[in-house]
Order: C-alpha cells, then sequence, then structure tokens
DNA sequence: AAAAATCCCTCAAAGGTTTGCGGAATTGTT
DNA sequence: AACAATTCCGCAAACCTTTGAGGGATTTTT
C-alpha cells in the first residue's frame, strides 16, 4: 500500500498541502515553475485524488445508481450499457444495483444509494413494490429520481418509457397494409400498464379491419402454450407485444412446421435482437433500450441542473422491417 | 438538502458525537438508556453514515469495480447479475465500467478505480489490450484484480474461466455418441486464445472417428455465410463454439429449410440462453456466466482475505441435452 | 471510610481534499 | 524613497466519521 496524498508530495516538494491541490487544478495564484515540480512529481508518484475525501468535501458524489429488477434482460442490458456510456462521458460513475423484483432488496438498494450521497437514482421498481417512502426519502434529500421502463403508477415523478402507443399503433398499421385478415395478437400480464396501452392502441387500431384473436401469457411458456393452441384457428398473422411473448410464439410455428411468411406472418414489438435472430428476420416496432438510455440520462442531467418540472418523456417508435410478412 | 449527520443527532441530544457513534453501533461503553435516545432520533431523522466520510476514515472502500467491453452480452450480463448478487450480499457495493472494446477507455475507466479506491477489480480485457501498466498500478496498490473471461496471457494474474477444453470435449463427445459421421465445426476468431483452445479439443476428441470441417467466422454474418456455403456438402451435424456462431448457423439451417434433428444435427457451446430460443431446443455443452462470476467473486474474497497465490481457475462443463441432434 | 473497580461519556486526532482569507515578497508607480 | 499593486503561497476550517486515551461519577470491595 503506497498512497500518494497532497501530503506527501508537499513534504517532498517543501511546500504546503494547498499549493500542491492548487498547482495540480491550474490555478492562477500558483506560478508555472511550482506547477511544474507538482505535476512532474504527481505523475511520477502515481498520484491520483482520493475520490472519498473529494466527495466528502464538496458533497457532490458524481456517482449515479440504477436499479433494476435484473441485469440480464434483453431491454435493461442496453439501458444500462447506454446510461453507462453517457455517464462516462459526463464524468459520472454508475453504481449498479439489483432488485431481484424484490421490494424488501429495492429498499435496501436505495438505502445504500443514500449512504453514498448518490447524485441520482435510475429506478425501475419490482412488480411488487407498491411503498414508495425509501423514493420518497431519495427526494427529501434532493436526490433526483428517474424512473424508466417500469414506472410507479403516480404522476409526480419523473419517468421516460417506450412508446408503447406509437409502437403498438405501427404494428397494427404494418399488419393492415398487408391486407391481413386473422390476427392472433398475444400478449403479457394483463396487470401491468404496458400490456394494457400495448393492447389498447392495437386494438383500437385495428378496429374493424381485421378479425383479433386474443390471447394472455405471462411468460414464454405461456406463450409457446397459447399460440400452439390458437394456430389451429389458422391466423394469418400473429403479433407479440413483447420479446418473451415473441419466443413462445416462434417455437410454437416452428414446431407447427409453418413457413415464415408463408404460411403465417409475424409481427412483434422489441428492443431488436432477438427479432433478428430468426430467418427470416421478423418485422418489429423498435423500443429501444439504448434510446431510452439516452433520454433518461437527458433527463436526468436536468434535473441536477435545477429543473423542477416533473414529466413523463417517451421514446419515439420505429418499424424495422424484416422479412417475416 | 437536510442530510442528518452524528453531529445534528449529539447537539439535539446534547451529548457528544463520539456518544452517537457509538451508541449507533451497540458498544457496551454507551448505556442502553443512550442508545435508545439516539437510535430513536437517528432513525426519525431518517439518519444514514455518510459512505463517503466511513470510506475515507476507514480506508475500506468496500466497492468492487467490474470492467467489460459491453454490459449488452449474453454472457456477461449474466457474469455481471451474478457478481452484484455475491456483492449484495457481502456488503460490497458494485461499480459498472464498460470498455467499448477500447483500451484507452479501459485505462480510463481503471484510474477511475484507483481513484475510487475500490476494494477490487473484475477484469475482463478489451481485445486490444497488450499494455498491463494500468492493471500493474492497480496491483502496487496492492488492490487485487481478478480477470475473467478475456484474460491476460500472462501467468501472473488471477483468472477464472469458463471450461473451454472440457466444454469443447464433451461436445465432441456428445457427437461421436450420435454416430455422426460428417461434422461442420464453426470456430470464431483464430486469433483467440479461446478458439484455440476450443478447437484444439474438440478435434482431438473427434480424432479420426468422424470427418471434419472446419470454418472460422468473426461474427454471426459470417457465420451464416460459411454455414450455408458448406451445408451443400450435407454435413450430418453442425457444431458452434458459442452462441455468436450458433445463431449465424442457425439463420443458415432455417434458410435451407433443413429439419433439425432429422436433416441435420446441432450441437454449440453456450451459455445457455440463445439454445433455449429455437424449437427444438439446441443440445449444448453450458459455460454458465453465473457460475462464472460465483468462481470469481470467491477468488476476489481469498485475495482480500490476504492470499497472495496467483491461481487460473476454471468452472465445470455440463451437458444441456435439448432435441438437437 | 478509604481504595479499587466499574460505568458512561468526552476529547482530540486522523483520514485527504478544497477554499476563503490573509500575508510576505516582489514588482511597479510617483 | 515611500507607497501601491501584483504575484505567489500558507493557515486553518470544513466535510463526517471512527477510535484510542483519558476522566469524572457512581458503585463495589476490604
Amino acid at each position: 500500500m503506497n498512497n500518494t496524498t497532497l501530503k506527501k508530495i508537499s513534504e517532498a516538494l517543501g511546500i504546503s498541502i494547498s499549493t500542491v491541490s492548487r498547482a495540480l487544478k491550474n490555478h492562477p495564484d500558483i506560478s508555472e515553475k511550482t506547477k511544474q515540480r507538482v505535476t512532474e512529481l504527481a505523475y511520477a508518484l502515481d498520484y491520483e485524488p482520493n475520490a472519498n475525501a473529494v466527495h466528502l468535501r464538496t458533497s457532490k458524489s458524481n456517482l449515479f445508481g440504477i436499479l433494476v429488477p435484473s441485469i440480464s434482460n434483453f431491454f435493461y442490458d442496453s439501458f444500462i450499457g447506454s446510461v453507462e456510456e453517457e455517464s462516462r462521458k459526463n464524468n459520472y460513475s454508475l453504481m449498479i444495483l439489483q432488485s431481484g423484483d424484490d421490494p424488501a432488496i429495492e429498499a435496501d438498494n436505495l438505502k445504500l444509494c443514500r449512504q453514498n450521497r448518490v447524485s441520482g437514482v435510475f429506478a425501475c421498481v419490482t412488480s411488487y413494490t407498491s411503498n414508495m417512502d425509501p423514493f420518497v426519502k431519495l427526494k427529501d434529500l434532493d436526490i433526483p429520481v428517474v424512473f424508466f421502463d417500469k414506472v410507479p403508477a403516480d404522476s409526480n415523478y419523473n419517468k421516460v418509457c417506450v412508446a408503447d402507443v406509437a409502437s403498438a399503433t405501427i404494428a397494427a398499421e404494418t399488419i393492415i397494409q398487408q391486407k391481413k385478415k386473422k390476427i392472433l395478437a398475444l400478449f403479457g400480464n394483463e396487470q401491468l400498464l404496458i400490456t394494457k396501452k400495448r393492447m389498447d392502441a392495437f386494438t383500437k387500431t385495428i378496429g374493424k379491419k381485421a378479425k383479433l384473436l386474443v390471447q394472455h401469457a405471462h411468460n414464454s411458456a405461456e406463450a409457446e402454450l397459447a399460440a400452439t393452441k390458437m394456430l389451429q384457428q389458422k391466423p394469418d398473422v400473429v403479433f407479440c407485444m413483447s420479446d418473451e411473448i415473441l419466443i413462445g410464439a416462434m417455437k410454437a410455428i416452428q414446431k407447427a412446421g409453418l413457413k415464415i411468411p408463408t404460411d403465417i406472418g409475424v409481427m412483434a414489438i422489441s428492443n431488436g435482437y432477438i427479432p433478428k435472430l430468426y430467418f427470416p428476420e421478423i418485422t418489429y416496432a423498435e423500443t429501444s433500450g439504448y434510446k431510452l438510455g439516452k433520454l433518461a440520462f437527458s433527463s436526468m442531467m436536468a434535473c441536477i441542473a435545477g429543473s423542477t418540472v416533473v414529466q413523463e418523456l417517451t421514446t419515439d417508435a420505429l418499424l424495422v422491417p424484416g422479412s417475416s410478412l
């Protein structure tokens, strides 16, 4: 252990600690000669300022907390990667915290954020989060919170969301343009806001222009079951509201030996990775985790800059054509 | 901003700061009555110790840095998730850093680790990392480094790796057991150690028991091209050394309209997510990012506990049967 | 009742950095 | 030569916590 400190440099050079500190910051009070002596020795000794001391003194941690149910997720990982990228560019670090979809762990993690006096928190709440107190405590400490993806219903929080309505609408329009007449539409957990939004927009856009078979599934396996069952009714296209659903539906289609797009068309809403795994590639309306990350970050920076307007932002949706319908 | 500190509590209660500190730590010197008064007020005021002050004072940061080329990766995300899980259980936090496969950014990130006086670093080096100085500097500060997955060739570093030899051997044995006679074997970048290891073990195990068609690809698209070309020679099984390769191969197989396993068999080495996306599910030899994370963490804890033995650890490999051959 | 032990708490320093203020030494102005 | 203005640097407090050492007040021992 050989930690170089300002003190060591000052003693070696016979000058005061404050002079060393100022010299390293290129303060105008310090002569060029002294600056050079200091910087040279600091370099030679591999001096790095102790971040804890800096943060303590300045009461600025330049650290963000990011809270997700799980890192291993096609959506969250790209979101996290995106936020990390921006954080680095803006001289912030990122502390990552998984809740495992457990509100108790979530609360623990938020406590950690408070202890570390983070500059802000990006949060995707668990499916079971009802008590918002831990988040309110952050607010009391003037720590901004930007919710993303799974956001609380309450309206006085900053949120960024993917374009649920726009993406579902695009998907429906695309299907209609292809003159499909019998749609198997697979949605996720009915309780979730995201499901409601996408389903409303989708069914509304389809209207009476096609026949709609609607099914719900909580995971890939359920989606596969539902799709297998419904494929017997010979829909000419299947719509999947998420990657998880798509995976199940594709298994069912492959199992049934159906050719895409001749036997059946496929349309999805996705972050983009999964649809490209298949041949032919699946056409999808994009809800990019990467874009959402950028949006979340800019929202965070606005908060830090002092903005007090609470807003809910939404990314734009984009049709990414494959060859699946 | 309403930060509660020991000082505020002490003033409110008319006792000294040190008494408050000790009371909160349940120190025997403090009377039960005082302890209760203190803890009650601390709770009421939402007191949380300032982590920066604690770390500064104790010169223990309880923070790990984790350095990967990219978070968005089927392997790294599960590794990171695994390490985060263990870290939390052991009262450590995790700072996440992406290099973007750029050695310059990698060096910057390591500097950040030094500034934060992290307790340790988990590192997966970039494909271009040749200068190990930034890592050596960590060592000079007694900061342990555990390399994982992409590890430096040099032998005096702590490393944890997936079971390249074992998994490739299992894959080859499985293929032989199925009496396959003509194998299309798809490997990644020839320059990488991982490719060499897996190829050596695979070809050696196959020996003369089957005919081997070997191809290399740098990414999914190249793998698809190579597979498409080689499928014309009608191999009865295709082996994919990684998820990336598997994705390309599967596209080629689907494109060619081949049925698995009747027309062709498929065997892969994988973290496990991708093989389960297809129907039928692909049989694979598992190289688990999750397991590797656990292994890396235990290696890290050994370092922190004072172990000085430098070792290279390897996870075990496991056959996960699908229905693809 | 005097000595020893116990209990409960305070003092003060340390950890490394930042920064307002003040001051000595140099230079420039009349 | 006396004064003012620069230039360069040091002092000391502050950020918040931890912890060894010490010290009054009460209780126990003889």
